[in-house]
RNA sequence: GGCGCCAUAGCCAAGUGGUAAGGCAGAGGACUGCAAAUCCUUCAUCCCCCGGUUCGAAUCCGGGUGGCGCCUCCA
């Protein structure tokens, strides 16, 4: 079977079959940058940086675009409280996004358009969809597109026209300039202050939505394959990049819509309006990247995901489970033992699972629950005994599988003692311990162990224990980790 | 008011017609001086409620209850 997408547009599961076969062009909304992301914008690109992997892991050539909205309302408001141009506002934020994508282990887009580069475009565009007689320029320099003109608007977010005319003549205030309340704006005029272009209308900026119509066209064509964002863009964004982009072209515009479902904290959407937000660098100094990673991609990316201690802790646990995994495998590995025998068949029955699993709508919840299992039979290969027949041969092929996934869901990738030892600093530095007095202790306790003294060891370990530190002892001395307790 | 989504064990979470993946927590066991780690076993006769379709439904249909989202900026 081969790979299924939920289609937003068609409210499906539909098999994917590209343009043209093995390329995949690819667009995801990306920020507006008047601030710091928080962690809603992690779980969508970490959602469809998984897909990217997804997809070029399976041997498909992919183009990756990711815009930046750096010029819109926000950015100029931020601006003028804060007393920066825009530009270096819009800058800033840029470079934070890339760090905090870059801590979260998200490959780059093979493109990052940014809307200031991209106004010749957007004005060619809107100038052909008036031509096409889609849009009108209003005597104030604005253009709005005309709903009117085009019979299919509300396709995507499966809205009635009429309704939405009703719902809105009881909040948006007629304006004059428009001829239908819900035609969106193309081309807005410049008050004073603000920056502009010169275009056929006048000194002004380019609307929200045509900027991605624009930009998608340059780096992808006319019509492309995958068009993703969070769900919130599914309307009005998306419905008008639709509009825009088909009156412009009058071809199909993108033939797979994801979107991915809210990040809630206390069962809400985590926003920026209603101020129950982390950053995605708050986050970052609790919790490690990979546990992020192993959080986010725990639920399926349409479904809600609830932000809270206890399930990133959680994640946390799983994700060092798995990477001890990994360090036990490579260095039985390398410890190696008499080869000639067969690998495990259910080595390959996972990785079959894993792949069946994503090749369903990227159901990394389910892969991640196949990659347990592989885990599991690891941690069982690993402690048989050297000369058991096959176990080279497996954990072999295990690591292959393991290192498979990796590539997939962007983790297990690095040195696993470097990764656990930064897993721990975060416990460390979240519950505040002290560990220099804490490798005191310890120190203390392995001389009395080694003097026999168990009481006194054991008294010691219960002290460490009661300031959540546990100790695995081994011939070579006594390493630790910290003790999560799931809280609430 | 319009449209849409969701409801699975103490918790997180897969599963969209064939008889409940995986994880956390819990219980028992192996291992350990004691532990931790690791492994093994165990842990939902049942999937919000009521009807219906079917040989068979957590999965389909109708109704209800509860939660969420979009309709204004929003990943």
């Amino acid at each position: 079977m081969g790979l299924k997408i939920f289609n937003t547009l068609t409210g499906r599961k539909e098999d994917f079959v590209p343009l043209q076969e093995g390329k995949v062009g690819m667009y995801v909304c990306g920020v507006t940058v008047y601030d710091l992301s928080h962690i809603g914008h992690a779980r969508c690109y970490v959602a469809f940086d998984v897909v990217y992997r997804y997809l070029r892991g399976s041997g498909r050539s992919v183009r990756y675009v990711r815009n930046f909205t750096d010029v819109d309302d926000k950015i100029i408001n931020r601006a003028a409280q804060t007393g920066d141009a825009p530009v270096d506002l819009a800058t800033r934020n840029i470079e934070a996004f890339h760090r905090d994508m870059d801590s979260l282990g998200c490959l780059h887009p093979d493109v990052e358009p940014r809307v200031t580069d991209h106004i010749p475009e957007i004005i060619a565009l809107v100038e052909r969809i008036i031509g096409n007689g889609h849009a009108y320029a209003a005597p104030d320099g604005s253009v709005y597109f005309s709903i009117d003109s085009f019979p299919q608007y509300g396709q995507l977010s499966k809205r009635n026209l009429d309704d939405m005319v009703a719902g809105a003549s009881e909040r948006v205030d007629e304006d004059p300039n428009k001829r239908n309340p819900l035609d969106f704006v193309l081309w807005k005029p410049a008050k004073p202050g603000e920056p502009w272009w010169e275009s056929p209308w006048g000194r002004g900026r380019p609307g929200w939505h045509i900027e991605c119509s624009a930009m998608s066209a340059r780096h992808l064509g006319e019509t492309f394959d995958i068009h993703g964002g969070g769900k919130d863009l599914v309307f009005p964004h998306h419905e008008n990049e639709i509009a825009q982009s088909r009156a412009a072209s009058g071809k199909e515009f993108v033939r797979y819509w994801l979107h991915n479902g809210f990040v809630n904290v206390d069962q809400e959407k985590m926003s920026k309006s209603l101020g129950n937000f982390f950053t995605i660098r708050d986050v970052l100094a609790l919790y490690h990247p990979e546990a992020i990673r192993m959080f986010l991609l725990s639920t399926h990316y349409r479904s809600p995901i609830n932000y809270s201690a206890r399930n990133l802790d959680e994640a946390t646990g799983r994700i060092e489970y798995m990477i001890e995994t990994v360090g036990k495998v490579e260095a039985a590995l390398a410890d190696g033992g008499p080869e000639g025998g067969e690998a495990a068949a259910d080595v390959a029955r996972v990785r079959g699972a894993i792949g069946e699993a994503m090749d369903d709508d990227f159901n990394t919840a389910a892969a991640l629950g196949h990659l347990f299992e592989l885990c599991r039979a690891a941690n069982d290969w690993v402690a048989r005994k050297r000369k058991t027949p096959g176990r080279i041969e497996t954990l072999s092929a295990i690591r292959k599988v393991l290192a498979e996934a990796a590539g997939i869901f962007g983790i297990l990738e690095r040195p696993p003692a470097t990764v656990l030892s930064e897993i721990r600093d975060r416990d460390v530095a979240r519950l505040g311990l002290d560990v220099v007095d804490i490798e005191r202790v310890i120190a203390e306790r392995w001389a009395a162990r080694q003097a026999k003294d168990f009481a006194r060891a054991d008294a010691l370990r219960t002290e460490l224990s009661a300031r959540n530190i546990d100790l695995m002892d081994s011939p070579q001395g006594s390493t630790w980790r910290v003790r999560r307790q799931a809280q609430e």
